[in-house]
DNA sequence: GGGAAATAGTGGTAAAAAGTGGTAATAAGT
DNA sequence: ACTTATTACCACTTTTTACCACTATTTCCC
C-alpha cells in the first residue's frame, strides 16, 4: 500500500461534513476510515487494516481492572468509529469527535504514512507555533540523518 | 462477533430510561444486557455471553472467606442485574444503580470492545480531565506503536 | 496563455431513522 | 383498598442520511 502525505484545507459544514481530499481518497482505495481520537486535540484517521494493528497493540496488554489500561482504552478505543464516505467523498464526522477536535468551520487534513490526521485549522496553526520550539530541539536529535 | 465502539451522548428520563445508541445495539443483536456497577463511577453493560465471562474470571480466585475476594464480588456480582430495551430501545437502568453512578439528565455510552460502559456526562468529563496527566504518561510508555 | 471540459468541493432539501416525553394500564408494596 | 412504582404504548421532535444542484478549481487541448 501507498503511503498518505500531504497537508489539505477543506471545509467542514454544520452538519459535520468534510470533503476528503481526494488524493488521500485514491491511496487507500476503502469507501470507509476509523475515526478516533488522537493526541493534541486532534482526530486519527485509520483504514481497517491498520485499525487493527493500532488496536491490537493498544489491547494487548490492557486489563479492565487497571487504572492505566482504562484510561488509554477510553480515550482511543472507546470513541473510534467507521465512517463512509458519502456519494460526493465527504465523511460525517460524528458529534462527540467533533467537538473534542474543535472542528467548526475551516479543517485541515494531514496524511502522515499510515495514517491521517484531521485537525481544525486554527488549532494546528496554534499548535505549529506553540510546539516550533520543542520541535527544533526535537529534530536536532535525529544525529543519523546526514546529507 | 463484532466490537463495541463509539461514544454517544444521550438523556436520561425522570424514569431512569436510557435512548441506547442504534449502532451499539446492532452490533450485540440481543434485547437485554447485564448492568453492574463499574470502575470509577460509571456503569458496566455486557451481553450475556461476555457478562458469563467475566463474572467466571472474577469468580475463579475468590473465596468466600477472603475479604479481599468478597470486597470484588459485592461490588461486581452483587449489584448485576438484566435489563430489557423496551419498544424505542431504551433501558430502565435500576434505581441504585442510577445513584452510584449519578446519572441525572445527560449520559455518555461508551463502546469498549467487549462491554460497554455507561456515565453521566458530567461525571465523565470531569474523569477525562482528572485523568488527563495519567493517560499522557500511559500514552507515552508505547514504546513499540511506530508509523 | 486562454478557453472548454472534467473533476473536486460546497450547500441545501426531503425522506427516513433515531431519540424523547408523556399518558394509560398493570403490577407491586403498604 | 389505596398508594406507589413499573411497564407498555403512543405521539412528537430532533437528528441523520441520501440525494440533487451548484460553484470553484484543476486539467487538458488548441
Amino acid at each position: 500500500m501507498n503511503l498518505f502525505t500531504g497537508e489539505y484545507n477543506n471545509a467542514i459544514d454544520e452538519k459535520g461534513r468534510v470533503s476528503f481530499p481526494v488524493k488521500l481518497r485514491s491511496v487507500m482505495n476503502q469507501n470507509a476510515v476509523i475515526v478516533t481520537k488522537g493526541l493534541d486535540r486532534c482526530l486519527w484517521l485509520f483504514t481497517a487494516e491498520e485499525w487493527e494493528k493500532f488496536q491490537s497493540k493498544l489491547m494487548n496488554n490492557a486489563s479492565m481492572m487497571k487504572s492505566k489500561s482504562l484510561s488509554v482504552v477510553r480515550h482511543f478505543i472507546a470513541p473510534a468509529q467507521s465512517v463512509e464516505f458519502d456519494k460526493n467523498g465527504r465523511l460525517s464526522i460524528p458529534q462527540s469527535l467533533r467537538e473534542y477536535a474543535n472542528l467548526s468551520k475551516e479543517c485541515t487534513v494531514l496524511g502522515i504514512a499510515r495514517y491521517m490526521e484531521l485537525w481544525d485549522s486554527q488549532t494546528y496553526k496554534d499548535y505549529l507555533d506553540s510546539s516550533d520550539e520543542q520541535f527544533h530541539e526535537a529534530a536536532e536529535e535525529f544525529n543519523d540523518i546526514n546529507f
